[in-house]
RNA sequence: CGGGGAGUCGUAUAGUGGUAGUACGCGUGCUUUGGGAGCACGUAGUCCGAGUUCGAUUCUCGGCUCCCCGACCA
């Protein structure tokens, strides 16, 4: 892809607006644009990033077995009152009547929904267990958003649910839901880790939350530093100093909340009907579970804990490309070669940003380093007298000279 | 939802009760091309409404919007 093309037009200044460093990178390098507050626009450039993201989750979530479908944003009133939530999210929720008089509302979460859809397909234990799961926009009626893509009113989640016959099925798959969710993060490059955390509106049970350490987040999580025990502040506000399980020294740390899986036991499925025969010809209420992964916001936390001073440094999984071509000068056999190279890669398979604009060096190097794309390839009059190509890794400082064959493998190394 | 701050070309900013300036961007031309290059010409702006005033971008009031802190959440 041609830069001169590309929809995507760089800053040198940052918006006023923007605080936390992923706003104002992904801002700069106009991944996002900002609509109102808390609602933004993934642009072409964020929007391969969050396709990335996406994907990554679509692999995991398969691979345990769950299965994707799509379900409406748009809830009619009556399904939520029969948990009476309808009520509880009154304020977060937007809710609303449209012409004919009939009450809507957008939807924050699916339990509702799925539980009603499963409800109507499950009749005997040899229907469970079964995972479902969307990626999908969710809406919030948020008090304050925050931090650009940190905490929106409109934001794009995964969710995925999922039912059982037995509770010990279900810890089964909650275990094997957190290994995955541990295996994502660690491909999108952010270190997250599951802590002890409130189910809010959803259970009073103790929830299991994935934390990642950024001073931009809004969490304060409590770490054992000798065991790895974790909590979140608010279920941990009487045990400050001592690890309850090490008796470890116990650390606090400002993260942010990237993912939430939730045990939500029969009540959903009582109120909405949702059972099965057992083996005995028992009717039994189905056994439940959710889990949450805020994509977008991942997405900003990538950023949060990878960037340096001139801007992102995309871990190879998420990056928008994953080789960012650069030719120096208007010379028109640096110009052809350039092309050649971007041609040569993209038959190849490996999606290349080509920066063929008329602009000087230090400019395409500093739009480079803000985009963050991992390996960087220069081809100048000096590279072409010796007929090699310049690499930089982003988050390397050294550059240095390879053959066309090098740079291929140097981009189909995942780091 | 409580508290604080801010709205001036596309972006970042200056300034004034009397013709609104600078930088970047953008356009044209020329010169440049290994770390946001130079010259010339050009382009574009006072959030909305009311009030005070001969005159308001500036002062007053109301509204709208955005940001930050707090309470709540992927």
């Amino acid at each position: 892809m041609k830069q001169s093309l590309y929809f995507a037009k760089t800053r040198k200044e940052t918006p006023k607006d923007a605080q936390e460093i992923s706003h104002k990178l992904l801002m700069r390098g106009d991944y996002i644009d900002q609509l109102a507050s808390g609602i933004y626009t993934l642009l072409p450039l964020g929007l391969r990033v969050h396709q990335k993201i996406v994907n990554i989750i679509r692999e995991e979530m398969n691979g345990i077995g769950s299965q994707e479908l799509l379900m409406p944003a748009l809830h009619p009133k009556s399904i939520w009152t029969k948990t009476g939530r309808w009520n509880v999210y009154k304020g977060e929720m937007y809710q609303f009547e449209d012409k004919s008089g009939h009450w809507f509302g957008l939807g924050p979460t699916h339990e509702e929904i799925i539980t009603t859809i499963v409800a109507n397909r499950i009749n005997s234990f040899r229907d469970l267990p079964q995972a479902l799961y969307q990626i999908q926009t969710k809406f919030r009626d948020e008090a304050r958003p925050k931090a650009g893509l940190l905490r929106g009113k409109e934001f794009i989640m995964k969710d995925l649910y999922s039912f059982h016959a037995t509770k010990e099925d279900f810890d089964k798959f909650y275990e094997t839901v957190t290994e995955a969710y541990l295996r994502i993060f660690k491909r999108c490059g952010v270190d997250a880790f599951p802590v002890q955390a409130s189910g809010g509106a959803f259970t009073k049970e103790i929830t299991r939350e994935f934390m990642i350490k950024t001073g931009a987040g809004e969490d304060t999580t409590l770490i054992c530093d000798h065991c790895g025990w974790a909590a979140n502040k608010e279920v941990a506000e009487n045990l400050r100093k001592k690890c309850p399980k090490c008796g470890g020294e116990i650390k606090q740390y400002t993260t942010v909340e990237a993912g939430h899986v939730f045990h939500l036991g029969t009540g959903f499925s009582e109120k909405l009907g949702a059972s099965f025969i057992d083996e005995n010809g028992d009717k039994k209420p189905i056994i439940m579970g959710c889990y949450g992964l805020g994509t977008t916001r991942i997405m900003a936390s990538v950023v949060e804990v990878n960037n340096d001073k001139k801007g992102i440094i995309w871990p190879s999984e998420v990056a928008p490309f994953s080789v960012h071509i650069l030719s120096l000068g208007s010379d028109i056999k640096v110009k052809q070669e350039a092309q050649a190279l971007e041609d040569y890669l993209q038959k190849e398979g490996i999606e290349v940003l080509y920066d063929d604009r008329d602009l000087s060096a230090g400019e395409k190097f500093a739009d480079a380093d803000l985009l963050g794309i991992p390996l960087r390839a220069v081809i100048s009059e000096k590279t072409l007298s010796q007929g090699m190509v310049e690499i930089k890794y982003r988050k390397d400082t050294e550059a240095r000279l390879v053959t066309r064959g090098d740079l291929i493998n140097a981009a189909k190394t995942k780091n």
